[in-house]
RNA sequence: UCCUCCUUAGCUCAGCAGGUAGAGCAUGCGGCUGUUAACCGCAGGGUCGUCCGUUCGAGCCGGACAGGGGGAGCCA
């Protein structure tokens, strides 16, 4: 009977002395003369199942003794149950078939490697503890995202990745064209968009959010989940070329409804990840982030407190701390401010509000004071700000003068406007970067270790 | 893009007051009746990131470039 090392570790005694047969990848092997002992991950497990081979039993041990580490075989034996050992049970081979001898150059060792060296094995890496963990969570985080929207009746929008709007506002973009660019680099006319692929510029897409608003008219709750792409020249362990953004966006909803579903959200993805990746988990608790658990109870378990954008500017003010970058009002926050508020002063995640409009986008809602906008950035303990969001502009007449302030032409937001035309209603939402929450939820430090063949400046390997 | 640190065997690292290299792991061979980062023995493996300079002599000093780490800005 095939059977998987999960399905084993689930209920190891319904197969107490069963025969059975697991498939796997070889970890490390020790041996001796006569018996040897095999570590063999099947890729459905964290943990890896204890295999032990004796000389007289299978027909091959001197073959078996000698497969080099991630050789891949197929097991029968008896399932037997050692409770006193390291390994609650183990299987006593009968049968060993070789499907794979890996070359002897594998150039993982059992040993501790450094994450940078990982990086240049991205296609090997995952077969490590580390990072068989880390993308486990993140596909049940990302199951996590789609559960708690759906189980809320939020629609998941799939927004297009090329989009002929090129200033969505949010950073540089990445062209997508057809055309020769060895000729145009020659010549000295200007370029033909109407010659192009699609008949005019295009990109790819640095947000969503845009053309998930006009879902959001019909739908009400929506949400996106898709990749993004920005061509900032940023080189740091937090940004990426490419990566994945969540966006819901919700209709008959103001900010506080926004705030709401954002912590109910954090929390309930976090529990989500916690209960379902239990090895996972308790892997990065103890060798990537000592103390992760309670950074992440702390979350949990707490209600997020509220501040807004000039009370936080009083607090930094109070503080008498000497920041590097001295704090006025209608600046903008930097990391050393964002975490002092949350680590120092709240304790706690916190939700800053209304921050001056000069700094935010042009779709923000314009407070009555007419000098601030209803944003928000939730601040976390350690990262800083994890969900940025706010809510949004619906009165016509006041989201065009924001645009024309902001040097934005309204004419080529004609379909985006229309949603303020045609029923207009209050609505707010916001974006959540979804290989930060890994990187908060694992302690993963670097972006780059958490998408699987990460896209960085003059980085495009694999 | 800016600041700062790093670059020695396949991997992780050591090296000294400037005198032409070492360990562990990995690999190969051998040994070992319960191992679990197994252990013991033997062996192979390096133009010390690249180029230029100082010096009788440079892995070690100086410069440029390349690659990498961390911090900052931008943001998710």
């Amino acid at each position: 009977m095939k059977i998987s090392v999960q399905r084993l570790y689930d209920s190891p005694n319904d197969y107490k002395d069963m025969i059975v047969t697991v498939e796997g990848w070889v970890r490390t092997i020790r041996s001796s003369k006569d018996f040897g002992f095999i570590e063999l991950n099947d890729g459905t497990c964290f943990k890896n199942i204890q295999i032990v081979f004796e000389n007289n039993v299978v027909n091959n041990y001197a073959e078996v003794e000698k497969l080099p580490v991630a050789s891949s075989i197929s097991v029968t034996g008896k399932i037997i149950l050692t409770p006193d050992a390291k390994q609650p049970f183990e299987i006593k081979a009968e049968d060993i078939e070789i499907c794979g001898v890996s070359a002897s150059d594998y150039p993982l060792q059992k040993k501790r490697h450094s994450f940078e060296y990982l990086r240049t094995v991205a296609h090997l890496r995952p077969r490590t503890n580390t990072f068989f963990a880390v993308f486990k969570v993140r596909s049940v985080l990302a199951q996590a995202i789609h559960t708690f929207f759906q189980d809320r009746g939020f629609v998941y929008v799939h927004t297009p990745i090329i989009t002929a709007s090129d200033c969505e506002g949010a950073g540089e973009m990445f062209q997508v064209t057809t055309l020769d660019l060895d000729r145009i680099a020659g010549s000295k006319e200007k370029v033909d968009y109407s010659k192009d692929f699609f008949g005019k510029q295009t990109n790819l897409t640095v947000s969503g959010q845009l053309s998930v608003e006009t879902y959001c008219m019909a739908f009400r709750n929506v949400y996106t989940f898709g990749p993004t792409f920005r061509a900032e020249n940023s080189n740091t362990p937090r940004h990426a070329s490419e990566f994945w953004m969540i966006e819901p966006e919700m209709a008959f909803a103001d900010l506080d409804d926004d705030m709401s579903m954002a912590e109910q959200m954090i929390k309930y993805i976090i529990n989500y990840v916690m209960e379902r990746c239990p090895d996972e988990m308790e892997f990065f608790n103890k060798f990537i982030e000592p103390g992760l658990f309670d950074k992440l109870k702390v979350v949990t378990d707490s209600k997020f407190d509220h501040v807004t954008y000039t009370d936080a500017i009083k607090i930094l003010k109070e503080s008498k701390v000497l920041f590097e970058n001295p704090v006025e009002w209608g600046c903008d926050l930097q990391t050393e401010h964002e975490r002092y508020l949350t680590e120092k002063h709240f304790k706690k995640p916190v939700f800053v509000t209304d921050y001056p409009k000069a700094i935010k986008a042009f779709y923000m809602k314009v407070n009555d004071d007419n000098k601030t906008v209803r944003a928000m950035d939730l601040l976390v303990p350690q990262v800083g700000e994890i969900i940025g969001g706010s809510q949004r502009e619906e009165r016509h007449d006041v989201l065009v003068a924001r645009m024309i302030e902001m040097g934005l032409a309204p004419e080529d937001y004609w379909w985006y406007l229309d949603t303020r035309k045609y029923g207009t209603v209050k609505h707010a939402g916001f974006g959540l970067g979804f290989e930060r929450m890994i990187m908060y939820m694992t302690g993963m430090s670097n972006i780059r270790d958490v998408i699987p063949f990460p896209r960085v400046p003059k980085h495009a390997e694999f």
